[in-house]
This record gives C-alpha cells, structure tokens and sequence, in this order.
DNA sequence: GCCGTTTTCGGCCCGACTGTTTTCAGTCG
C-alpha cells in the first residue's frame, strides 16, 4: 500500500470521527499523522520492511505505528469499519460542500436522513434545508450552488492558468492610488504546480475610507463573476473562470507578518507558532507578539502585547531565531529545523541553468528546426542542447526510424557548423517497449551522445508489470536520462502506477539520472519524488521538452519545482559544464 | 491521539466573516 492511500485512510478516519463528534484534539492527532505521511518521501512499507521506528516520526504515537502496520499488512482499517458502521462513508463527501462543515453534515444526516450531496441537493429544493435550526434560506442556496460547482469541479487551476487570469486583476488593483504594495501568496508563492485560489495582499496604510475604496476596485473588477464576502479587512470572489481570489488588505507595521501568514504553509505556520509560543510569543497575521508573564496567551486580544516583529518576513522568522526561508521550502518537511542548524539547502536557480537536455525538431513533433532551437538556446545563454526527437514507435508524433536518426545526425553534423557558441548532442527520446527493450536497436544507440528513455504507451499495466518494464530500461547500459518517469498529466491524468522507489533507487545503482520534466502541464517528478531524488545523490536532469522555441521558457516553472525539492545546483545535470557532463556522458566507456 | 526547554498529565495555532442569531457557533483558511 502506497503512503498516499495510508494517508487517505487516516484521513477519511478522522472526517468520521469529526462527524461523529468525537474530541477535537484527537482529530487534529489524526490530521498530524496524515500530513507526516503525505509528506514522506520514503515508502513506508520500506520504512517498515528496515526496521525503523515509525513513532519517531512527528505526529505519530503508538496507535498511528499500528494503525499504518495493520494497513501495510492486510490493506484493512479496523477501526475504519467500526466507525464507518456508525457514520455513513459518503458523509464525509458532504462536508467538501461550502459552508457545510462536520457539525452540519451531521445535522443533516441525523434530522434528514440524508448522506449524498444528490439527496441533499432535493432537500434544498423541498425546504427541508432551509428549516433546520443553524441554516436558513441564504445557506440553503449556498449548498446548492456548491453541489452544481462540485458537480463541474475539474480539479486546481495549473499555476500557469492561475497566472493568466491573475494578470488582468493585479494590473486593475495597481491603478487604485491608494494600494501601496500587492503580492500573490499562498500557496502561488510556494510555487506549487496547481492552486485552489489566489490569497492577494495588499499594503494600504491610509484610514478606512481608503481601504473601502480598494476593497471595492477588487470586489467591482470585470472579470468577477460573485462576491463571496467582503468585509473590512478581507475580501473574497470568484472569477467568471471559476478561480477564487482572496484580498487582504493590511497596514504598513504587520504587512510581512500577513506576507508569511499567508504564504503558508498552514503546517509550516503550525510549526512556527508551536516554536514562538515555546520562546513566549505569540505569532498572528498581525506581527510577533510578546504575552506579558503570567498572562495567557488565549485571552489576548488580536493585536495585543508589545510587537516584536510584523513589517517584513526576515523579523518574523528572525523573532523566532531563524533565517528567513524561502516560500518553496515552507511546507514542513524539514525546513525550520535546517533553518535552526544553518543547514538551509542552496537552491538552484535559472541562472545556473547551462543548458537543456530535451527538445523536439520537426523531425518529429517539433514546429522549430534544429537550427532554430539551436539558435533559441544559444540566446539564452546555454552552453549546450540536446535535440531529442521521438523514436519510431510514437508513431503520432512522426517519430524516427533508425534510418531517420542517421539522416537526422547529418542536418546535426550542419547545424554545428552553422550556428556557433553552443555545443549540440545528438540525443534522442527512445520509447520503452511494452516488454522493457527499446525503441532502437543497440547500434544506433551507440551513435548517440545522449539516450533518453519514455513510456508513451501500455499505461494501464498492472504496478509490477510497468515497474518492471522500467528497470528493464534502466538496465539497458547506453541509457542515461528517465524521462517524465510518472507519465502524470495534472488535472489531467494520474500518474500511472509504479514503484517509483524502486525506480529511483535503480537509477541511482545504475547512474541513470532522472528528468524533472519542466512542461508545466507535466511537472513530472512531483516534488516529494524530487526531494528523494536528491536524497539518493541521482542527477537531475530539469529539461523542458520544448516542441517550439518559445517553450523553453518552461525552464522556469521546472526550477520552480525542483527547488520545490530542495534541489540545488550541485543536483542538477544540466548545472554542469559542458566538459563535466560530457564526461558524465561517457562514464561508462 | 500525541507530546515534553512549564515532561508522563494537561495541554494542544490563530483570527475573520457569515448566517442565524440576541450573544455566538460553525466554517474557513
């Protein structure tokens, strides 16, 4: 059982329990066990399987040890079973709908009977909703509207469509005279591939009336298709994209204060309160507080007690004796505590960036030649590319026969003459057959300088049978970088089944390195992958699989989450000179 | 249910906004 379904389990437990009414406290346990094991980036069945002690980890005791052990061992909860013979499963379904939380779920269930958002989607249209006691008519067409918004849900806006929708707002607020200062935070900010919505910050020190007139520029912009609340300080809409922004609008003195508020992440927020409130302090959106002696920090009023920090992000973090830690780090896996060692990882960054190790000509798919690709990475400032067209099976995208590969290396052979000052490899994107071999036989991969390896097809084999399949290639002694290794597409399609520690331990054993594909429809490895990536001391390869020139620009997005992973220079493949990964390149002979 | 620089019991992160309420519970981030 992978650790994302032993966190589903642990998850769908503590919704039941919630529902049912059971102590906050030990609901929130339940929470803290989930996000330590969501954000491991070892298998726990291998944690196991070695003999470690699970209730080292943060957050999980004696009962969460056996709970995931009896999971591990019989894929069976039960104390899922219990529960969920007194809460019906679908309840927790309920309690994803707006403004339904566990209390009203509860309600609904217990007064109407009712455990589907389709049987409670009637119950609003007869009036039943509406005259329980705690709802009345405004929720009631709340819920309905959630149930239809449900219904359509594609899933979280891609970073990269977030950022287009959000440009027309930001410039629309950046009129307003008297906006100070606006940042995107949350999770935006944390660079993660998707977004739920869009947390907006905006510095107004000037009086109420000021505040007003900026809450009603946000609230009054074109593209907003509903106002889901507005008050004084904070404002929330959705787009007629269906995207929700949140506005904040904060003063001079507890602005960096909100900055690291809300960039989140709420386990890192977590952390860090837990840490001021060891050293006395009191950490809000409002700024670091001291709490008097022997006064109790629950009874403070928001904004009580002497400020020791708000005005900018490195007070915040310096109140509580740490460096200031970037937003992709802000996720606790670690981050506070190699903050608090000095042990913050250097982060790699485009500068460092000397070339790109995957792209398309019109060769194959591509709509750029390999001059001009050539061309495009030069102007970059690239010291090398790799031409990687598709290889004969793929048979869409034009791929190559072993024919066509030579013919393609004499228009290489031209190319490096043609266009100076950036060294070209001839590589190619080999597909993995359904048995392990590869696309090409052995003579024409020897031919090439780089050999990248890709499943495109057979996605729906059983775990073993794609995993095996994998390591076949991985075997194979002329390959050198795994491509897209999960095959995810967001929002998309899933990643297909696979035991990815197996795989990046292989690839370690056999110095394959491993693409972190920068296509932001991709951004394949995910980020926990990265991270134990890096941890076994593979090379990374951050490659856009550019099929035009403007694409490229996908380096980007593709840093953005390696250092998601904690990913320095030192990881990553394409950091190294020309002279190093060429003789990387020819480790083997 | 977990945890320990107030340690094996008694705590557990913080605040805004809404809707339905006469003083606040529930939800959300």
């Amino acid at each position: 059982m992978e650790n994302i379904e032993i966190a589903d389990r642990l998850n769908e437990l503590a919704d039941l329990l919630e529902i049912k009414g059971a102590n906050p406290f030990r609901i929130r346990a339940y929470r803290n066990a989930v996000r330590t094991v969501g954000g491991l980036t070892r298998p726990l069945v291998h944690m196991v399987r070695d003999g470690e002690d699970l209730t080292e980890l943060p957050g999980i005791g004696k009962d969460m040890d056996s709970h995931i052990r009896e999971l591990l061992a019989t894929g069976e909860l039960e104390m899922l079973a219990e529960v969920t013979a007194e809460v019906p499963r679908e309840l927790a379904v309920l309690t994803r709908l707006d403004g339904v939380g566990p209390k009203k779920a509860r309600k609904i269930w217990k007064e109407l009977g009712i455990t589907t958002p389709e049987e409670l989607e009637v119950a609003v249209e007869d009036g039943r909703v509406e005259a329980l006691e705690g709802f009345g008519a405004r929720s009631a067409t709340k819920i309905l509207r959630s149930i239809e918004d449900l219904r359509k849900q594609q899933g979280r806006f891609l970073r990269l469509d977030a950022r287009q929708l959000l440009r027309g707002l930001l410039e629309h607020l950046e009129e307003a005279p008297e906006l100070e200062r606006l940042e995107v935070a949350g999770s935006y900010r944390r660079g993660k591939e998707t977004v739920g919505d869009l947390d907006l910050l905006a510095l107004c020190d000037g009086g109420e009336d000021d505040r007003q007139a900026l809450m009603d520029r946000f609230t009054g912009y074109s593209e907003v298709d509903r106002v889901e609340m507005s008050g004084a300080t904070r404002g929330s809409v959705v787009l007629r994209s269906g995207l929700p922004i949140d506005l904040r609008i904060l003063g001079r003195s507890d602005y960096g204060a909100a900055l690291h508020y809300f960039t989140g992440s709420k386990e890192h927020n977590v952390e860090l309160r837990k840490r001021a409130q060891r050293r006395g302090l009191k950490v809000s959106e409002y700024g670091v507080f001291r709490v008097p002696e022997g006064t109790d920090a629950d009874r403070m009023e928001p904004g009580e007690g002497e400020r020791v920090a708000g005005e900018t992000e490195e007070e915040v973090f310096a109140a509580v004796d740490l460096p200031w830690i970037p937003p992709a780090l802000r996720e606790n896996r670690g981050e506070i505590q190699a903050a608090e060692g000095g042990e913050l990882p250097e982060l790699v960054t485009v500068d460092r960036i000397r070339g790109d190790l995957h792209m398309h000509s019109t060769w194959s798919d591509g709509k750029a030649s390999i001059a001009e690709m050539a061309r495009a990475c030069r102007d970059r400032g690239y010291e090398y590319l790799a031409i990687t067209d598709h290889s004969q099976d793929v048979t869409i995208a034009n791929g190559l026969t072993p024919e066509r590969v030579r013919e393609q290396w004499d228009e290489i052979e031209r190319v490096r003459e043609e266009v100076d000052g950036i060294h070209l490899f001839r590589g190619c994107e080999v597909d993995i057959l359904k048995d392990g071999s590869l696309d090409l036989p052995d003579d024409v991969l020897e031919g090439l300088d780089i050999v990248l390896v890709a499943v495109h097809s057979h996605m729906g084999l059983s775990r073993d049978a794609q995993t095996e399949r994998v390591l076949a290639a991985i075997r194979h002694p002329l390959v050198d970088i795994l491509v897209h290794p999960t095959g995810r597409l967001l929002n998309r399609r899933e990643p297909y089944p696979i035991d990815i520690e197996a795989i990046l331990e292989a690839a370690g054993e056999h110095e394959v390195a491993v693409e972190l594909n920068a296509n932001p429809r991709r951004l394949d490895l995910h980020d926990r992958h990265l991270f134990r990536a890096r941890e076994l001391g593979l090379p990374i390869s951050v490659a856009t699989d550019a099929h035009r020139e403007s694409q490229l620009d996908f380096m980007e997005p593709g840093l953005e989450q390696a250092r998601r992973g904690w990913v320095g220079p030192d990881h990553v493949l394409n950091c190294r000179s020309l002279d190093d990964l060429t003789d990387w390149l020819d480790r083997r002979s």
